[in-house]
DNA sequence: ATTAATTTTGACCAATTGGTTAATCATTTT
DNA sequence: AAAATGATTAACCAATTGGTCAAAATTAAT
């Protein structure tokens, strides 16, 4: 029974992934020590072992799935792409990123919520100042193409992330309104879909804006 | 006979309104009976006289925020406009919703992905069977003209719906993005903004739609 | 092989929490 | 005024829950 010294991290690891979804799932007051130690496979005690507490534990899974979530919206805005291909690309990865990771959005802004302390704690993992002002600046050419200011950019971007957040966020409210979309295959396709539907609609919307 | 002193409904009205207010800012989960009991100013046992259990408790509240919001939605969309007015009029009257009742979408889905048999009970209290087609075939002449299929109602409605509810939703991650944002006045500022960017929006991209 | 260090466990604890009950207080009815 | 009814409370209770600890099991070092 050589069942090696790998357990080490290995436990941690498995602690850690069944406590991501469960605190996912059912949210900090919500989650049971007893719940994750079973679904882990190992014993309560253990979790207090590697991880002192519950709020200790909680909070090292809020901070890597609050990284997760951010890390992409903003690695793609990064991107050195022409203003409108950074976009399409936004809604593609992103509509996929959502597709993949439905119950986290909710997850996120409940807890923030709830605790309003953990907000700022984005910015010990990930950098991102005015993203605002980083965008409009890379795109300053397009941007006056299309007839774009800078104090436009606050109601665009929240236009933006909702087309792919929405969905995930509201999506117990939207199959109450459409039935056929609780199967996950269809609510995937309403979701690919919206990538040019999105797209279409914004890119229409900005080339014949009034001044 | 009488029907009982006036302190009768008032306590169980008191206790109601303060259950409202710690089941919409905690969620089942984080509430405490006691809260709610100091919050009303009654002894906890109160509750249980008024309404039996914690659940029975939540589920009344639940119901009565649920039907808030959606009688809000549907009553707009059900009134006897033109499409156009009748956007315009959801978007103005539900965004100041919004900003009155700013925790309540994130409370009810959280509620909803909690507790899926909470959702349909939604029946029970609003009517409402396929809103897109009820609007669809209300503005049968008026879709036509602006090429729209029954197939996009889908992705139009929720659309529509996410202008003024992810704002409230997502409050916690826009603030993040724009700090200037957290000061209550700017934000209330920011979503009157949002009703003309979006109806600009919509019909700027509707009327131009490519075929 | 022995010892030392680490990991895992079961049994236990104290605090919290939803819920109950019997007595008290207030109001209405007779 | 007394009895009856309803509203309110303090004191409890049982179950749950996060957390501890000493012993056992496992692995590493001597």
């Amino acid at each position: 029974m050589v069942k090696a010294r790998e357990t080490d991290s290995h436990t941690r690891e498995k602690i850690f992934r069944a406590a991501s979804e469960i605190f996912e799932e059912k949210g900090y007051s919500g989650a049971r020590m007893q719940e994750v130690a079973d679904k882990a496979g190992v014993n309560k005690a253990l979790l207090h072992y590697y991880f002192r507490s519950k709020e200790q534990l909680f909070k090292e899974v809020y901070m890597a799935l609050q990284k997760k979530m951010f890390e992409k919206i903003i690695s793609i805005l990064r991107e050195d792409l022409p203003f409108k291909e950074k976009i399409k690309k936004f809604l593609d990865e992103h509509i996929e990123f959502m597709i993949k990771n439905q119950r986290l959005p909710l997850f996120l802004l409940n807890e923030m919520s709830q605790n309003p302390e953990l907000i700022e704690s984005i910015r010990e993992t990930v950098r991102f100042n005015d993203l605002r002002t980083m965008i409009y600046d890379r795109h300053a050419k397009e941007m006056k193409a299309y007839g774009i200011k800078k104090s436009d950019m606050s109601q665009l971007m929240v236009t933006i992330i909702s087309f792919s957040v929405f969905p995930a966020l509201a999506y117990d409210m939207i199959t109450l309104l459409m039935p056929e979309l609780k199967e996950r295959k269809r609510f995937n396709e309403y979701m690919r879909e919206r990538k040019d539907f999105a797209s279409d609609m914004l890119f229409t919307a900005l080339k014949n804006r009034k001044k």
